[in-house]
DNA sequence: CGCTATATGGCAGTAGGTGTCATATTGACA
DNA sequence: TGTCAATATGACACCTACTGCCATATAGCG
């Protein structure tokens, strides 16, 4: 069932409320730019901002990974192959943000740069990230997985390969493409990673 | 080469401060404790309570993690052997605060329960973190280890099975000794973790 | 067309955090 | 031991993120 009108004039307000506050944080930098220019500058009440984002880091949790998550999470995953379903969220949102190769100006990797370069931003998508490994632990834990081998996998994967890829991405200069990056770091796990004689 | 006097008061007020801080905060609760409370009840200006621990937040990213990193880190680091750094560190710190196999309330682990139920501490314990594992990826790297790698690698280890082993620790309610859920956080990793063919 | 639910804006207030300057304390050195 | 420079502390003013509350407007439905 689709969307009612509230529910559109409210992503759409969102949205418009996002590529805003994105001009001006690349214009004057993150923090130099206060919530109440953001919502100046976008139309709203500083109240309707926080109303729709919470927090002036929700800017980036709402949209980038929340609301890509919930669709495509429930339609990808698959608990018996945790790299695999990585591997195709991320083929698929850079895919769909980066038609010709080059990652446009576009959501959702354009704030990308303030998620790796801004340490409250960070910290907001960490507590996303946080919020998802819970939901895969409770998922792994119902299919017989021990609490203790369901969390450290999870977060192996959101903290390690997935963020670690995306921060290595950005320092290469997002060159290359970021699957690639996923690719290689879900193989570090595949095998016992980094050392010589693994764990003991 | 000892501290001077100056380090070691300034460790001590710390100290002094972190402890009446808990005890308001074990009272309380975190969020219902403000920061002019505490320095009051501590016997300081909130002005020099921010000179020492920077936020609200630095009292425990001060404290338990850095403080702990910073001597045991140098002396037992093995690049070779990041699982058993890892087990090594947690024990002797486990072993010290917890001496009789009770977690008494205690410097590093008194903190630890607001770490993990309180998002605001965990986020600043997060970004500690980051700064640990960005100096742990620099030195693989230096050893020629490739820069996904390293990253994917030391980021799976910190906040996949150490964090990880910890939440799960703190959920269980801290029967089992914390080092057990380390080793058995180590051997996830140590083995293709969680798809089809391996686990569970 | 009118009614109800929901969304918005304005206002006042709390708390975290910082720059600045004056004052006190410490530690080194004569 | 007394003096002086370096450093630590405190007081004040200020900014900004964020919240509760209430009044008002707008959407959607019968």
């Amino acid at each position: 069932m689709p969307l009612t009108l509230r529910q559109r004039n409210r992503l759409a307000a969102m949205h418009h409320i996002i590529e805003t506050a994105m001009d001006l944080f690349d214009e004057h930098g993150y923090s130099a730019v206060t919530v109440e220019q953001v919502a100046a500058a976008a139309g709203v009440s500083p109240r309707t901002f926080y109303r729709y984002f919470g927090t002036k880091e929700g800017l980036f949790a709402t949209d980038t990974h929340a609301a890509v998550g919930q669709d495509l999470l429930a339609e990808q995953l698959d608990l018996d192959d945790l790299p695999g379903t990585l591997q195709r969220i991320v083929a698929s949102v850079y895919a769909a943000a980066a038609p010709s190769g080059e990652v446009a100006a576009h959501t959702p990797w354009r704030g990308m740069r303030y998620v790796l370069e801004e340490p409250a931003v960070r910290e907001a998508v960490y507590t996303a990230l946080d919020d998802l490994a819970e939901r895969l632990v409770a998922a792994l834990r119902s299919k017989g997985v021990t609490p203790t081998q369901a969390r450290v996998t999870v977060r192996a994967y959101l903290f390690g390969v997935y963020f670690g890829a995306l921060e290595q991405w950005h320092l290469d200069g997002r060159v290359r493409p970021l699957p690639d990056y996923v690719q290689q770091g879900s193989a570090v796990l595949a095998r016992p990673p980094a050392d010589s004689n693994s764990s003991r």
